[in-house]
DNA sequence: AATGAAATTGTATAAAT
DNA sequence: ATTTATACAATTTCATT
């Protein structure tokens, strides 16, 4: 018993609001609260739910901008910039990518001159291309089971 | 009083686990959880957090790819899609960007094939360019104020 | 804006089905 | 794996400072 339609109800409770309490899940999926405290525990163990955010606004917090930046390395340069990068407060997600560029990242920035030093710290790891983000389309999901 | 080092620290504590209750909080940032609650209460009117979220494993749900794919609208075809990619559940996060292409998506498909099913989907929209997720660098952070 | 106290609600544990 | 019962803990409300 891995993903059954409880458990799919009691993610979805938990993605749309982390802070609800096992009772409140409890009444919406038809269960006890002991019951759903025992789910979300499996889930947690088996590596189904990973962890609880919060989620703040970068610009309430004093960033006025946010980028899309996409690392192509330079010959061995990739291994010393995937250390370096986890220092990197601006950047609040990045991944590992197919193709011509071999970085993409999010990242969270003050201004522009702040976005100019910080480009300006990448370019001995890379060629960078930066995409300023105008709006979120979608704000972040939840992701359906299968 | 919007951001002072004591709605930092609470900040801090939701981000790495939003789940934590209102006295544990109060217990690591030195206030009783009334005025935990109420701090917190303050944030979320304030739209400084914006949500709790559970992050759930795409993995562990049968989403066995990940990939950013970003979108270069055809001419009049930037709006239709706008309202269009709200409907796509395999879209987990979607911005608009500067530059030559439109839109930066970050997409989570069961296979290859549903990747191929989902690209077809955009074709009448605008040119797209793919890139596979192949690790996470930096796993989704917080942010640090200023 | 924070505390302390009281009432309500939620959680954890163990026993039973 | 879930429920019920129970003890403990957390939350909410409100009066107080």
């Amino acid at each position: 018993m891995k993903l059954d339609a409880l458990n799919v109800k009691i993610l979805k409770c938990l993605q749309q609001n982390a802070r609800m309490s096992n009772a409140e899940i409890g009444r919406q999926v038809g269960i006890t609260s002991p019951a759903v405290s025992e789910r979300i525990k499996k889930m947690e163990d088996l590596g189904i739910i990973e962890e609880y955010k919060a989620i703040v606004s970068p610009f309430e917090l004093g960033y006025q901008l946010k980028a899309i930046i996409t690392l192509r390395a330079f010959m061995g340069k990739l291994k010393p910039f995937l250390d370096k990068v986890k220092t990197y407060d601006e950047v609040v997600n990045c991944y590992r990518i197919t193709g011509d560029e071999n970085i993409v990242m999010e990242v969270v920035l003050k201004n522009h001159k702040h976005l100019e030093v910080f480009i300006d710290q990448l370019i001995s790891y890379g060629e960078t291309k930066t995409q300023i983000v105008l709006s979120r389309v979608v704000k972040q999901k939840g992701i359906k089971p299968i």
